[in-house]
DNA sequence: AGTGCGATTGACT
DNA sequence: GTCAATCGCACTA
């Protein structure tokens, strides 16, 4: 398979190409900080939905806090997969969180994906939420989910060949890239594992996280 | 078979 | 700022 194989055409007439598994690195946090900025695409029967990523964090080899600790179950046995393929599980009963995973084939590692910066398809993504504001379509690993209807289903989903659910490369250069410590994770304050795009609008969590 | 809880969100004081 | 909603799943017995 050559590279013409992952051009497809854009719903605006601009061609896009999907991530490349060879050239996502291993490394669970840099995979992270890669991930900054590269295009989420979501297709679905209505049309194309898209969003640049803007906020990950990394659930590292041996993390306490990331759900491949304990050993591979039914529900994590995703993040075990090679690098680039999605683990989607459910939150608080409520919320669908994405991930992508990480490390050599099984090593149980993965990125969450936490916010993107819509591109394509606000209309849908508005429908999907129930709400107008562009700054909040996809702010928030939850939020993000909903807009893009991603869910159970897609969980293990090769993330590097076009289909429902998949990862394309930059749009344009992005800016800086910042860290912070994960949101949600009681323990663990001293290590930075969290990246966002500095300055986004488009970034969840507190202010005194994001400057 | 029963139990406790979470990588969140939205509503509300 | 606080707090309830909601349920799959991992853990205990």
């Amino acid at each position: 398979m050559g590279r013409a194989d992952a051009l497809i055409p854009g719903p605006r007439g601009n061609d896009r190409l999907s991530l490349v598994r060879s050239e996502l690195p291993i490394d669970t946090t840099a995979l992270a900080r890669y991930l900054i900025g590269k295009v989420l695409v979501r297709e679905l029967p209505e049309g194309v939905v898209s969003g640049r990523i803007v906020e990950t964090e990394a659930y590292i080899i041996g993390d306490a806090a990331g759900h491949a600790y304990r050993g591979m179950t039914p529900r994590n046995r995703s993040l075990f997969l090679e690098p680039g393929h999605a683990y989607v599980y459910l939150a608080y009963g409520i919320s669908r969180m994405l991930n992508v995973s990480s490390e050599m084939p099984g090593i149980g590692a993965g990125v969450l994906i936490r916010a993107l910066e819509p591109l394509e398809g606000t209309p849908i993504m508005r429908l999907n939420r129930g709400t107008e504001r562009l700054c909040d379509l996809a702010r928030g690993p939850g939020r993000l989910t909903a807009a893009l209807r991603v869910d159970r289903c897609l969980d293990g989903i090769d993330l590097c060949r076009e289909g429902p659910l998949w990862l394309g490369r930059d749009d344009h250069r992005s800016g800086e890239i910042a860290q912070s410590i994960r949101i949600g994770i009681s323990h663990d304050t001293h290590r930075l594992l969290r990246f966002y795009l500095q300055g986004s609008l488009f970034v969840s969590g507190p202010r005194s996280l994001n400057r």
